[in-house]
DNA sequence: ACAACATTTGTACGATGTACAGCAAGGGTT
DNA sequence: AACCCTTGCTGTACATCGTACAAATGTTGT
């Protein structure tokens, strides 16, 4: 991503770029995990003393925010563009596109769900996502949970993901991590946890993706069910994960909800 | 770790305990989030040299997993131990004294997020879990994706939430974070986005618990439809541990129909 | 009383984020 | 062409962080 080599001459006009430092920012946590993008070292990256970062950026959480902006900003909107296509296929694609993208750099993924995503990416991702939902049949009330709730898995996941993983370096492929998974697992003194070592066991026929796709399918279904309460039927979900909405509906809450 | 009754008084004049560190730690992480929590801050105000917090924790990271220990550790299993009660009862139940003790010390979320959570307590809430989901009639590996998507939202609803809110002190009452959500929707120039705008504008009625609930439970009827089908003609895969849809959602039977 | 030992402290080192003052190299004005 | 003023970078400095090392301190078993 950095050219190597580079050199930068003393003097004023414009040396760097936002981006640059952007760019050395995500290397170094592409390398070295979350504790990596010192603000030192993405100025020594860049070949600059380490406060001319603070010329682009005011501290190292508006860089961080930056990053994170910039992440967002590079999925792939024509994954789920086409409105077409059945709406569950479509959030599944932003799913996946989305996923896919912040694995590839999971040194970053603690550092922006560290803070509040309310960039201009993150709200046209939101926008396209409610427009999506409201496409599907739901009202915009529900639409606005839903989204919350996709985006809570979506997010939570690759948070969940990263953690379990070694911090360092980029993700490893998908049979090595569940591998170190099990290992993991096996570690832990599962005695006293039989379903738990069973779960571990048994897990390993699944990868993450497949684990990943099936939470997403049941949240899907789960609004699927909505919308068909809405009085929309233009879609029904089909197929092995089709549904019968009647066998669905929750009953109202239980009682004693919990005291803040 | 430590169980009460044995005193380890071996050393000199004052032993601290485990314990009374890790209660400083979530005592400054509450005050201060979750950048507050610094060996030398622990140390003061346990009243001992920063470097004493080493004869009880290898590293600083292993205080942050002996906190999540912790609170893990005190959550509540009377709530959704009673296995006479309908099993999304249980669940919602459980999920929600998470949520409870978890956002109580919302400094401490960030870290407990950012590591595995493999310790005992972990597992014996993830065992929980698991056998609640095999009550309500999944089998093993149903139960066990379902187990990671619980989880997955549940963790991840109370990460988005906390790096949403200012990261310092206790969080919010839930009018004021409602509030301070809209304002900082409001902030953001919303102008293009005109669906997150409405979004924004409906989610005032609904707070954050309610919004919290909404997820859970569409999580739950995307759950219950695999508990319906799972002795289906149509899914071969039961096999020996196929079970009756009329046991599956506990001896009241269907939905709806149980008595309170 | 003595020795073994567990615990705490003093000191120190390297790394971090960032504030402050100055210096160099343009562009704009004359 | 000579000025200066703005812009961007550097040098230096400070507080704070995690933590390693050895010395000091008190408790306990013999």
């Amino acid at each position: 991503m950095s050219v190597p080599g580079m050199r930068r001459r003393r003097g004023p006009r414009r040396a760097l770029t936002d981006d640059e430092i952007l760019d050395a920012a995500l290397d170094l946590l592409d390398e070295g995990g979350p504790d990596a993008a010192s603000v030192r070292g993405i100025a020594a990256r860049v070949g600059v003393a380490p406060n001319a970062v603070y010329t682009y950026f005011p501290d190292k959480a508006a860089v961080i925010k930056g990053l994170a902006e910039r992440l967002l900003g590079g999925v792939d909107h024509d994954v789920f563009a086409d409105r077409e296509r059945p709406w569950r296929e479509r959030v599944e694609a932003l799913a996946l596109e989305l996923r896919a993208h912040l694995s590839a750099h999971p040194g970053a993924v603690p550092l922006m769900i560290g803070g509040p995503m309310d960039g201009p990416h993150a709200l046209a991702l939101n926008e396209r996502l409610l427009q999506l939902l409201v496409d599907a049949g739901l009202d915009a009330t529900e639409a606005a949970q839903a989204s919350y709730l996709l985006i809570v898995y979506v997010f939570g996941s690759i948070a969940l993901e990263v953690a379990d993983v070694h911090r360092a370096g980029p993700l490893p492929s998908e049979p090595e991590r569940v591998a170190t998974r099990l290992v993991a697992f096996s570690a832990i003194p599962t005695g006293g946890f039989p379903r738990s070592a069973e779960a571990a066991a048994t897990m390993a026929g699944y990868v993450s993706t497949e684990q990943y796709l099936w939470g997403l399918r049941r949240i899907l279904d789960g609004i699927a069910a909505r919308v068909a309460t809405a009085g929309d039927v233009t879609e029904r979900a089909a197929g092995p994960d089709g549904l019968q909405p009647a066998e669905l509906w929750g009953q109202p809450g239980p009682p004693g909800a919990h005291p803040a």
